[in-house]
DNA sequence: CCAATATCAGCTTTACTGATATAG
DNA sequence: CCTATATCAGTAAAGCTGATATTG
């Protein structure tokens, strides 16, 4: 015959509707531009995380960071050239290793964190607005699971970083 | 047992780790490389898509294939000159609308299609390997009900593909 | 001598934008 | 006229690879 499709239809093909990678590229897409979306940019999406990291576990080297946010160090890089043209982070020389570089957060990237924190949390909201709290608690759970499950074993040992732990 | 010093870390920032979208985005990833791993390549896994609509929705256009997959146009052409390269699809001239071509996928793209059946299902075995079948189940309801949220009001209408219906 | 770090250059794929020619 | 379709050209970003100089 001729072409022809089943009546208006939201769902694709059966084979991919069931099939989580596929599920999951999807909604991580729409997810990633909610964020970008509200934050001004894919790249500051980006940054987003390195300052997440560099808030909480203080001055770390490059390759730390990378590894805890599964980031190549070739990204990292580049992520932090703009971070620092901008003034949210700085690198200095870690004297107790002098191959590595010490990223400090700055004030001005704290305040930058924090503001940013709204636009990402408002983006959740955004994205998992058809599900009720007990539901995104759910699916937050289950993707934690598979994250740390399949998560390189990065073991960054701090006391590798900082001798004084 | 109880709470652990940061020995060895697994997880990230507590503020990524709390993000849905983040989560989504690294485990979507890791889904992704588990598929292009075992099914030959990352541009296999793209045509994967398309010949799944293809076999089910029989001949359509483009734009239809597009709207159904939430690919852009000018990259479904793009996977379509593999797919029809490599004799796995072919295009023809609608006679009704001779705007569109009519995409049908071919006995070898058939074949082909059911080959890497298997290796995608193998693919979500691995992704899922953690979960429980109860917990996969509450994975993939979850993560439909958000594409269906979001996804655009494709709307794909059957009668503008087909005259007699 | 070997391993890790930071960096650079470059590649591939995805997703997207805009322009164009053609047809409804 | 305006819209839809298919195509092409080109951009931006993510993810990755390989090379290199430096340091441990």
């Amino acid at each position: 015959m001729s072409i022809e499709a089943p009546a208006a239809r939201r769902v694709p093909a059966e084979r991919l509707w069931r099939l989580s990678t596929w599920l999951l590229s999807k909604v991580a897409n729409r997810g990633f531009r909610l964020v970008a979306d509200r934050v001004g940019g894919a790249g500051v999406a980006a940054s987003y995380s390195l300052l997440a990291a560099l808030d909480e576990f203080g001055p770390v080297s490059q390759a730390t960071l990378g590894r805890l946010l599964g980031i190549d160090r070739s990204d990292i890089v580049a992520i932090l050239n703009d971070l620092e043209r901008d003034g949210l982070a700085v690198r200095a020389p870690d004297d107790r290793d002098r191959r590595r570089n010490s990223i400090t957060i700055t004030p001005v990237g704290a305040r930058a964190l924090r503001r940013l924190d709204d636009l990402v949390a408002d983006a959740q909201d955004a994205l998992l607005e058809p599900l009720s709290a007990a539901e995104r608690r759910q699916l937050v759970a289950l993707l934690r699971r598979l994250y740390a499950h399949h998560a390189a074993p990065t073991h960054v040992s701090p006391a590798s970083e900082r001798p004084d732990g």
